[in-house]
DNA sequence: TTGCGTGCAAAGGTTTTGCATGGCA
DNA sequence: TGCCATGCAAAACCTTTGCACGCAA
């Protein structure tokens, strides 16, 4: 949480509904559903104000997967997650997030940075594709 | 073309200007505007439903790349085929979408495949990070 | 006290749908 | 003629913004 910042209710609760949920993803609705449903009064702004501050912080990674279907939203452990190399893949198929820890993928990212000036944002990157399994079918 | 379905000159004018702008990107926005200012009068509507058409047809490429901001669509040649191998980058700050060819990244492309085992989507995937310009800043 | 966080209502933007009309085969 | 395509208007949707109030520090 950065400096000048403040610790509410609201952010506890996101948070700890976003953990539960780990490895899976929700949407805006679906935590504004469950967070009233358990008596949790939360905003659907506040929600949205709420995981992009996370996603900002590198906490949860958002989604986008289609126009006019609402963005996924996804804790990130930051145990398990290594940060500055971590890449992730999402099989459109099935829907697995795979963390990937690669040395060169954190080499095609330095390339990407190096001939095309471009520096990668791995909070928000994510690979979308087919996954082994799927593939097989 | 699917059988018992009609060739108009909405559509002919659709694949005009998209092969027009081959390796651009277009929003639906730039289809509607650029035609009706050359006097050929499209309606918005006509325009989604072309373009899905034609994306099921597999000569138009779409891509999703934030929530509230349009789609983007590109015409693919059939003879050169140019998507298996094209990569997107957007920054995150001015919003410019780079398309970008390269070698290198093509055998990133093939690195997870044989050693992760993950097929990328690149119609799919986008990179999101901070371009040239806006990391002077 | 300061100023960030909250949440309602309203706006904003994209995309879809309903329906009557028009045009291809 | 039969049926798909068109296009206007309106709806549906997700998301953002404005603003007054509340609450953490």
């Amino acid at each position: 949480m950065a400096k000048g910042e403040y610790k509410t209710k609201q952010r506890e609760e996101l948070i700890e509904f976003l953990s539960s949920k780990e490895g899976e993803h929700v949407t805006v609705n679906d935590v504004c559903k469950h967070l009233n449903e358990s008596g949790k009064k939360i905003g659907t702004t506040t929600v949205y104000r709420g995981l992009e501050k996370l996603v900002d912080e590198g906490f949860v990674k958002k989604y986008v997967l289609d126009a006019n279907s609402p963005a996924c939203f996804e804790y990130i452990n930051p145990l398990v997650h290594c940060g500055s190399t971590c890449f992730h893949l999402k099989c459109t198929k099935c829907g697995k997030l795979i963390h990937l820890h690669c040395d060169d993928l954190a080499e095609t990212k330095e390339h990407i940075l190096e001939h095309h000036g471009f520096s990668i944002d791995l909070q928000r990157t994510v690979f979308y594709g087919v996954c082994d399994k799927c593939r097989e079918d």
